[in-house]
DNA sequence: ATGGTAGAACATCTA
């Protein structure tokens, strides 16, 4: 059977609706991770998800800002809503759900952006990054005959030279700096978690997920970076189908500066 | 080196 799995930070489920339902109309994903909701969960629009065939939904909300959610066509069951750093922000939700004879735990993340300042002495929120992605080395591919893991979301850094239009012009932002790349890298690594979208792509290939609101046109100047990520357990990437990053909802009306990735898997 | 846009919510914070 096949199953297949989005990501897509959409700053505002409330206002986007009407793209998330074209995304879901148009490609169908069994599950649907969802970051930057920016709405508490009594305001969520389940009503909206239901009438487009996903009843079942998963959310980690607060107000104004950040929050997570997972919605998809079939049964999901909500694992944990952990909290990183002490701090009461929304940023990670993992449900899990049956895909052929699997059961698959997917961890739904929103990484913290960290500020413009990539010093941690002087930008707390710089700080509170890189201490949310040592905390993510807990997060690990769990794995066994019936069982395996995805990780998904808007995970805020690009690791690899070919993930953002410039290496040498953004190695001092953040998003690219080499304390963020490596400990990212290294985490991913000790989790056991395979980069998908790497999987069989040239590491001289660019590939973006995002493109910033702010510049005059977005397309033309194409600087992206690849901030949203799809991590699976090394047991599944043999039933690892393909994935897209849909770069045209970048145009679509109302567009989130994020783009939706699919990532599709064919289970026995 | 700078400033540019978008959203929530209604002054600023976050991205």
């Amino acid at each position: 059977m096949s199953f297949s799995i989005a990501t897509w930070n959409i700053n505002s489920v409330r206002l986007r609706m009407p793209i998330v339902e074209r995304l879901l109309d148009e490609y169908a994903p069994d599950v649907l991770c969802l970051q930057e909701t920016k709405v508490p969960d009594e305001l969520f629009p389940e009503k909206a998800f239901r009438k487009v065939g996903y009843p079942y939904i998963a959310f980690h909300g607060q107000k104004g800002y950040h929050g997570v959610a997972t919605v998809a066509r079939r049964p999901i069951e909500v694992v944990e809503k952990r909290r990183f750093c002490d701090i009461e922000d929304s940023r990670h939700l993992s449900v899990t759900v049956q895909a052929g004879v699997k059961t698959i735990l997917v961890h739904n993340f929103y990484v913290p952006a960290g500020g413009d300042e990539p010093d941690p002495e002087i930008n707390r929120k710089f700080r509170h990054k890189l201490d949310f992605v040592a905390e993510m080395n807990a997060i690990r591919a769990e794995h066994g005959e019936v069982s395996a893991s995805v990780l998904v979301g808007d995970l805020n850094i690009a690791p690899l030279e070919h993930d953002v239009w410039s290496h040498k012009q953004l190695l001092n932002v953040v998003s690219h700096t080499p304390v963020e790349t490596e400990s990212f890298e290294a985490m991913r690594r000790a989790g056991g978690w395979v980069d998908l979208m790497r999987h069989n792509v040239p590491s001289e290939q660019k590939l973006y997920t995002w493109w910033s609101y702010r510049a005059q046109d977005w397309e033309a100047s194409n600087r992206g970076r690849r901030l949203d990520h799809v991590w699976s357990s090394a047991n599944l990437v043999p039933s690892f189908a393909g994935y897209e990053i849909l770069r045209a909802a970048r145009g679509w009306d109302r567009p989130s500066d994020h783009v939706p990735v699919i990532a599709r898997f064919d289970l026995g």
